[in-house]
DNA sequence: GGGCTCACG
DNA sequence: GACGTACGTGAGCCCG
């Protein structure tokens, strides 16, 4: 049967995927002759997921990868500069080519090129002809040159955001629909392929046009009507240019092509083909995931046998030797059978070990069992806490048969768990470190290999076990929801029956001894095995202890607090209905827009991709001037954020059994080594305003303790002032001075002793500006001060401290010449997005320049921590909290003046001895009976 | 569940 | 000429 109705084709932009294969993997090579392949490994992937992806729901039944066949094409003969500024291929990446064609091949896949057409043609002449025959088209594609092609059957679908690109979607990035889509092409022109169009006239202006005028030819032969006096001289002086541009944008929707749509018909990829391929490139995780898939066995790697794509991080070492066996995993129901795991566990001297409990809160879960892994494939689950489903009337219900005594059980494992010379493995240990401390058993020594991945691999991927087993592994574990279910019917671990626990919690710790296996030589490898001993190992403990001791917080603060808020919210409520003249809900951004910008028709109205009105404090704060509505609302969000997030919300985390506060710190949360605090969040309690700042006053200290706060002065600029080498700022920090004030006055040629705080305002938001990689439009929205004369701030500060453009340069290129940056200590922040192209290429280098700046600061305080409860030891005091540049110790009242100037000497020196910094870290103090008075 | 808004360093 | 922009987080609310 031919081609027809009913027939769905996919066209994929194969070109596009290589650029972003290239681009988003570190330039990997093969390890047996050193062949760049990096660009291949990536595309192998994107054509697994897409063939993964297509196997069922609305899959095509015919489908082809285009390429580019070379740089000539029939434009050049209309237009000879067209695509001439194009930068050269890297060299790499040109030899990577015939292998992407032979790549589409062996996954069974059309692959179509001609000589002196674009891709975008082929897949034009393609589109045209299916839709001609009746079928569908989809294109795989975001290029915007291919718009033009949709409707009436043909769609476009964003690869990388997995988005539907059709009619609306084009017209909302072109303005018109996609039949004119050339049209404004043609007068915007084109600076990446050097399509020239209209001088003056952009995006904006072409629609506007081609919208008013109908079409291109028209609005040329009416050019003369037009009454902007440069529009119509663009229009005028450059008709034949505009002309030419048209036809280098429109594509040949008839171009001659001997593949027939019949030819593309979609089949399953032939497992001996694609393996051989994958197998010859060397790609052994890629490998072992395709046979899986396939379900065949996976070739023997034959030419470099324990080879490694250097640099990959979808490392071949991933490849598991032995299959996943849940059937295997032995359910431990009695102490013999514990104590024979017990030897194994001595005789090798590893163990892999993960708890299974009723809640994620590790403060208020239940032990329900715990599973045990000696090496790969061998492990087991001691069920503990398994009860039968049901219940009654108050859920309670019997212990499921068959289990050990948790008592028992524990204290078997005991001796092991605390044993020197075991090493107890955890995939995020801190978890079931404190699930097990409050039971009595405190785990030492352990490995953690979520860590370990985020040692080595910050910003490139995430560090859970599920997406590590995935990536290392080629293993998809079992997944907790369909065990547990969800919503209403979601059930505790403990509901779970204990054949299926054995089988999820038993391979959870095999997937952990894997990883550990892997992981642990390529630490070295990496060059970070310093790192995770000394800046992440180490510090579980640290965070368990603090989570767990807490901090105490005042409910009936918060709840007199809450009460005062609701009272002056409804007060403002009622003003805000009254000048708006009905009754609408303040909280709802949208009914707020159309309020302000509908009803009241206030200036400035500026709706955001989803169509709804910006209302951020930024707009309200300009509109306060017009009306004083907005100034209202601007006090009712404050006043609503605080009792919402913190004066009610924070009461419900109040344990019950502590009566005091736990947040989890995740080490793993922030790419740049900052922790991150949840459930709550206790790094961002609010201080800038005064009324904020009084919930504060909530966290206390008990009865003849104090809460001590000690936090480094400047931490970041001291820290840029060092590695970017800057005599001027190193010489103010030595001399004790007021940093803002210093800058201010060496920028706006100031005395010190004339300095207004306005002006050191501006050089404060400047010294800040720095540290985040500053811009002209950041820092003038910040300012609010035109753009002009924010940049001409930004130049000024480079030429006083000529160090620091010369740093954010040096950041910059090593980002782009080896895909991370690193702090003074030596972790390494990866930065995947620094070589593409786009809006995307402005965040990732100013995350760049940022990370090895806030890196090192987080570095730094993680030292002090990992000292400080040896250097306190003998002191009544307690660390409980860490907000990035700040500690806050509970310390007994008598206690305090001997804890500040010790606690305050290992956050001075945590440098020492790694790293000697230029310039002196200092730390402020304070203490009171809350926190508010404390800080 | 995504987007908006806003709290912190 | 046009586009989109300060860095790093987490949480609560609205709304489809």
């Amino acid at each position: 049967m031919s081609f027809g109705k009913g027939h769905h084709l996919h066209l994929i932009d194969g070109s596009a995927f290589i650029f972003r294969a290239y681009h988003a993997l570190p330039p990997l090579t093969r390890k047996s002759d050193g062949l760049p392949i990096g660009a291949v490994a990536g595309f192998c992937n994107m054509l697994f997921r897409y063939v993964e992806d297509n196997k069922q729901g609305d899959a095509p039944t015919h489908a082809a990868v285009i390429f580019d066949h070379s740089a000539k094409t029939f434009r050049n003969a209309i237009y000879p500069a067209y695509k001439a500024n194009r930068p050269e291929l890297p060299e790499d990446l040109r030899p990577q080519f015939p292998l992407t064609r032979q790549a589409t091949r062996a996954f069974n896949i059309a692959c179509i090129e001609a000589e002196g057409y674009e891709a975008d043609d082929i897949i034009a002449t393609l589109a045209c002809r299916a839709r001609a025959a009746g079928g569908t088209v989809t294109i795989l594609s975001s290029d915007k040159d291919l718009m033009q092609l949709v409707g009436d059957g043909v769609e476009m679908l964003d690869p990388m955001k997995n988005r539907r690109i059709g009619p609306e979607e084009v017209f909302e990035k072109f303005g018109v629909a996609p039949d004119r889509v050339i049209d404004v092409q043609a007068l915007s022109g084109d600076s990446v392929d050097n399509v020239p169009g209209a001088p003056g006239i952009g995006m904006k202006t072409a629609a506007l046009l081609i919208q008013e005028y109908g079409d291109l030819e028209t609005l040329l032969a009416r050019a003369g009507e037009i009454s902007q006096p440069k529009r119509r001289a663009a229009l005028q002086d450059n008709a034949e240019l505009i002309r030419i541009s048209r036809r280098l944008v429109a594509l040949d929707c008839a171009m001659p092509l001997e593949v027939t749509l019949d030819s593309l018909e979609v089949h399953p990829p032939q497992p001996e083909a694609v393996l051989s391929f994958l197998n010859a490139m060397e790609f052994r995780s890629l490998t072992t995931r395709v046979a899986a898939s396939l379900k065949v066995a996976a070739p023997p790697m034959e030419a470099a046998r324990g080879a490694e794509v250097t640099g990959a991080h979808d490392a071949p070492e991933a490849a598991p030797s032995l299959p996943f066996d849940t059937a295997a995993y032995e359910c431990v129901r009695d102490a013999a059978a514990l104590e024979r795991w017990i030897a194994a566990i001595r005789e090798r001297g590893v163990v892999a070990v993960d708890t299974e409990t009723t809640s994620l809160d590790e403060m208020r879960a239940e032990l329900v069992g715990i599973s045990l892994c000696v090496q790969a494939g061998t492990a087991c689950y001691i069920p503990l806490g398994h009860r039968q489903g049901g219940g009654d009337l108050f859920g309670s219900s019997a212990l499921t048969e068959g289990q050990m005594p948790v008592a028992q059980a524990l204290a078997l494992l005991k001796p092991v768990l605390e044993d020197d010379a075991i090493l107890k493995i955890g995939q995020n240990m801190k978890y079931d470190a404190k699930i097990l401390a409050r039971l009595g058993i405190s785990v030492a020594p352990i490995d953690d290999t979520m860590l370990m991945s985020y040692a080595m691999h910050a910003g490139l991927n995430s560090h859970g076990m599920d997406a590590l087993s995935d990536q290392y592994l080629g293993h998809q574990p079992i997944a907790i929801k369909p065990l547990l279910g969800s919503g209403k019917s979601a059930v505790t671990f403990d509901r779970v029956p204990i054949d299926q626990a054995v089988a999820y919690a038993a391979e959870d710790a095999d997937i952990t001894l894997r990883l550990w296996e892997l992981f642990k030589p390529q630490l070295h490898r990496a060059h970070v095995t310093t790192v995770y001993e000394t800046l992440e190992r180490p510090l579980v403990p640290v965070l368990a202890q603090m989570e767990m001791a807490g901090i105490q917080v005042d409910r009936d603060t918060l709840s007199r607090m809450s009460n005062a808020f609701a009272q002056k919210m409804a007060g403002l409520e009622a003003e805000i209905h009254d000048m708006a003249g009905e009754k609408f809900n303040v909280g709802s951004p949208k009914q707020l827009g159309e309020i302000l910008f509908d009803k009241m028709s206030l200036p400035g109205g500026e709706k955001g991709k989803t169509g709804a009105y910006a209302t951020g404090a930024d707009v309200l704060e300009d509109l306060a001037t017009e009306h004083e509505l907005p100034g209202r609302v601007l006090d009712w969000r404050q006043l609503s954020k605080l009792k919402s997030t913190y004066t009610d919300a924070l009461q419900d985390h109040i344990n019950p059994e502590t009566g005091r506060v736990h947040t989890s710190y995740s080490l793993t949360g922030a790419v740049t080594g900052r922790l991150a605090s949840t459930d709550p969040n206790l790094q961002n309690i609010p201080v800038r305003s005064e009324e904020g700042r009084r919930i504060r006053e909530a966290f206390v200290a008990p009865k003849g303790r104090r809460l001590v706060s000690l936090d480094y002065s400047q931490i970041e600029l001291r820290i840029l002032a060092h590695v970017a080498d800057i005599p001027a700022l190193k010489q103010a920090f030595r001399e004790g001075q007021d940093i803002h004030a210093m800058t201010a006055s060496e920028m706006f040629n100031v005395p010190l002793d004339q300095m207004t705080p306005d002006i050191r305002r501006q050089a404060k938001a400047i010294n800040f500006g720095v540290i985040y990689g500053i811009s002209g439009f950041g820092l003038a929205r910040n300012l609010r001060i035109p753009r002009s004369a924010a940049q001409g701030f930004i130049d000024r500060y480079f030429e006083r401290f000529p160090g620091i453009k010369g740093y954010m340069d040096d950041t910059v290129a090593f980002a782009k010449a080896n895909g991370f940056v690193q702090t003074l200590f030596g972790r390494k922040i990866h930065t995947p997005e620094i070589n593409a192209r786009g809006p995307g290429a402005g965040f990732a280098k100013r995350a760049a320049i940022n990370a090895p700046i806030q890196g090192t600061a987080a570095d730094v305080i993680r030292r002090a921590m990992v000292r400080m409860p040896a250097a306190i030891a003998g002191i009544d005091a307690k660390m409980l909290l860490q907000v990035h540049d700040e500690l806050l110790f509970e310390v007994a009242e008598d206690a305090v003046d001997t804890l500040i100037p010790i606690a305050r000497e290992v956050m001075e020196t945590a440098c020492d001895p790694a790293v000697h910094l230029s310039v002196r870290l200092t730390v402020e103090a304070g203490h009171g009976a809350n926190w508010a008075e404390a800080h």
